[in-house]
DNA sequence: AAAAAAAGAATGAACGTTCATTTTTATTAT
DNA sequence: ATAATAAAAATGAACGTTCATTCTTTTTTT
């Protein structure tokens, strides 16, 4: 194989490793010496694509932050109603944290612990502009609340994280119409009521 | 002083150094040598108090859950219609969460983490009962959304969670007027519309 | 044959916990 | 009430283990 998608492969094992290993065990009860072994690769070598423990828990969130907003916003273009642009984007994002529960659940234990430097959490920030884009504009129309964005935020997003993880604790599953339900209540909380 | 009333404190100083320490390092970058010092206090006698390192944090949780679901259904009685019940046990929640800062920061890291014993988590988990009552009668009576119970705690009271977090971490200041807005948004999620 | 990548073993620091003692408190005898 | 003694509480140092990281050697690639 070649040398360069060798490597690739070795850095994407790595990151899978990490991410599976910190949702089951958390950041610190997460040895490299278990990463290693679950990429099949030496401790060592881990050391060859990243500084330390800290650069790759945090390569791995940046990383894992991306894919998250390639996906939600994959097929929302700045042109589209207000309702419908945030519905669409809405349930990109639910489809992302049912079908990539593993990556999503990472996500949310970072956003949730001091596990993550303030630049890279600053650098996962900036991947929601468009989000943030799209509620300025239905401000602007008065079709959205005029609140904060960290209100909006925690009642038409967050409560999916909430959600996630009470799935993967076993407590409950969450599905098609559960993720109707929710769509409507996250819509409820931020609609300017007519 | 009474023997009892200075065991009394260090357990106390132990929790309190408990709470402060796993807010801003997490469980498992916070020694027991610094919970000790912080208290202060051998280390050895924190283990006169707790069994050990997970039994410490696992009290800590069940403990400071009691003291907030107790501030929270203190002026609550079961016979108050839904819409004022749930007002009030919302506020008081909100309220909590402002000025008992630490403790809710404390507890919203042990409910996003694999930190806390499953038997703990659920001892907390018992003690929201009369909230989850309050929603049984609520749906009853054609008030209150007819979800489950994760959804509607995901949208009524889980925000409350993230905003806390923001705030601490310096993004935003939760003020006065931002919990009413809150409120509405929370209630505007659960509430049947009509 | 030289250079790069990877490996496993080694290292030093940090941790949770325990142990041997000391200090404090409670009880008893005078 | 006071001194002597027993019991309990608390301590600091020490132990064994685990961990992140580095060093030296081996393997693979160019």
């Amino acid at each position: 194989m070649a040398k360069l998608q060798k490597s690739i492969d070795k850095r994407n094992a790595l990151i899978k490793a990490t991410i599976e290993l910190v949702n089951n065990n958390g950041f610190h009860a997460t040895p490299m010496s278990k990463i290693a072994k679950m990429a099949k690769v030496s401790p060592a070598t881990i050391y060859l694509y990243f500084d330390n423990k800290q650069d790759l828990v945090n390569k791995t969130y940046v990383e894992v932050k991306s894919e998250y907003t390639k996906y939600a916003f994959a097929t929302y273009t700045k042109d589209m109603p207000i309702k419908e642009g945030f519905e669409l984007i809405w349930k990109r994002i639910a489809d992302f944290k049912l079908k990539e529960c593993e990556n999503a659940m990472f996500l949310a234990q970072c956003d949730n612990t001091p596990m993550i430097d303030e630049p890279s959490r600053q650098e996962g920030i900036k991947h929601l502009q468009p989000l943030l884009d799209l509620w300025a504009r239905g401000k602007k129309e008065g079709i959205i609340k005029p609140m904060s964005d960290y209100l909006l935020y925690a009642y038409a997003i967050n409560p999916l994280s909430f959600l996630m993880i009470s799935q993967k604790r076993g407590a409950f599953t969450l599905d098609k119409s559960h993720i109707e339900e929710a769509y409507q209540s996250a819509w409820n909380s931020i609609k300017v009521c007519q």
